[in-house]
DNA sequence: TTCCTAAATGATAATTATTATTAACTAATA
DNA sequence: TATTAGTTAATAATAATTATCATTTAGGAA
C-alpha cells in the first residue's frame, strides 16, 4: 500500500489500528508523507514547528515509534546511528548516495521478481524471507542535479 | 579483501594507511574479524574488556571510526539507531533476522553479477554505482538452528 | 449533547550512544 | 637513545532517544 493521502484515509487506518485520530498524529504523517528524504524525528519536529509550536519532540519521537509498530510507517536502513522514517511502505529499495548523504527511493518490479525468482531456486534452510530490498551504495556525479532512473 | 587475519596483516595494513600500530588497535581489530554478529562499539568494548582493562570506551569510538576512515573495516545499515561494524569488507548483503534480531552474511557473486548486469541496462542519469548490497529481511523458523545457504 | 475514561500529550528528567577535550603516553623514526 | 606526532584514558560534553507524570482530549456510551 502507498502512502496514505488524506485526512480521512489516515483517520481511517488509525482508527483501524485501534490509535486515536489525534491533531498530532495526522500532522506528523502528513509532514512524512510529503517528504520524500527519509528524515529523522528531528527533522520533522523542526518542520512541523512553525504551524505547530505545541508539538513536542517527545511527542514525535512517541508518534513515529507508534506508527512503526502499526506498520504504517518503516523505519529505513542506515549507517550514520540516527533513526529514519519512510511512510512509503510498498517495498522498495533506497539509493544511498555516499556524497550527497541522500537516501534516494528506487522500485523496480521486474528487478525484484528476478532476485526472488533467484533466491527461490537457492537453498536456504530455517529462514523465511519477508522483504527483499537492494541497498545501492553511489556517487551523484553532478551534485545539483538530480538522478533519473529509468 | 577479506578481513586481516594476523599481527603482522594487521600491523602492515595500517602502516599502508599511515597509522600507528597500537597495541589497542590491533586488539579491537582482531576481535571485530573474529566476530560474524556485526557489533556495536559498546559489545566489543564488553568483548575485549577482559583481557584489556584498560583500554576505554571512548578508544575503542575512536578506533573504530579511524579504520571505517582508513576502509579497513565498514559500518553495516541497521534500523535501529546504533552503530554496527563489519570486518568483512569483500561485497556481501545481509540477511536481517527480525525475530532474533541477527544480522548474517550473505553472499552470492552469480546473484551479484545478475543484479549489476540488470542496473547496467537500466537507464540511470547523474549516478556513479559503488556498491550493490542486498537486504533480506527474514525470519528465522526455528531460532535455535543456524541458518543455512547453498 | 453531556459525561466519562483510557489513551495521548507536553515538559522535563533520565538514559543511552557518541564525540570532544586535554594531559599523559608511546610507536616508530632519526 | 632521543624525539615528537600521533594516540590514548579519563572524563566532560553533546546528541539522540526514552521515561515519568500531571494534564489534556478523542471518541464512545448514555
Amino acid at each position: 500500500m502507498r502512502y496514505l493521502n488524506t485526512y480521512i484515509e489516515i483517520k481511517n487506518r488509525l482508527s483501524e489500528c485501534g490509535l486515536k485520530a489525534t491533531h498530532q498524529r495526522i500532522v506528523i504523517y502528513e509532514c512524512l508523507a510529503k517528504s520524500f528524504n527519509h528524515p529523522t524525528a528531528e527533522n520533522i519536529y523542526e518542520s512541523i514547528k512553525p504551524n505547530n509550536p505545541s508539538i513536542s519532540l517527545a511527542t514525535v519521537y512517541k508518534t513515529l515509534d507508534t506508527f512503526v509498530s502499526a506498520h504504517l510507517i518503516h523505519k529505513v536502513f542506515s549507517d550514520d546511528g540516527i533513526v529514519r522514517y519512510d511512510a512509503y511502505t510498498h517495498p522498495h529499495s533506497h539509493i544511498y548516495c555516499i556524497n550527497t548523504k541522500e537516501i534516494i527511493d528506487f522500485e523496480d518490479e521486474n528487478l525484484n521478481r528476478l532476485i526472488q525468482g533467484y533466491l527461490k531456486r537457492k537453498k536456504i534452510k530455517n529462514l523465511k524471507i519477508k522483504d527483499i530490498q537492494l541497498q545501492i551504495l553511489a556517487e551523484k556525479v553532478n551534485i545539483k542535479e538530480k538522478v533519473s532512473i529509468k
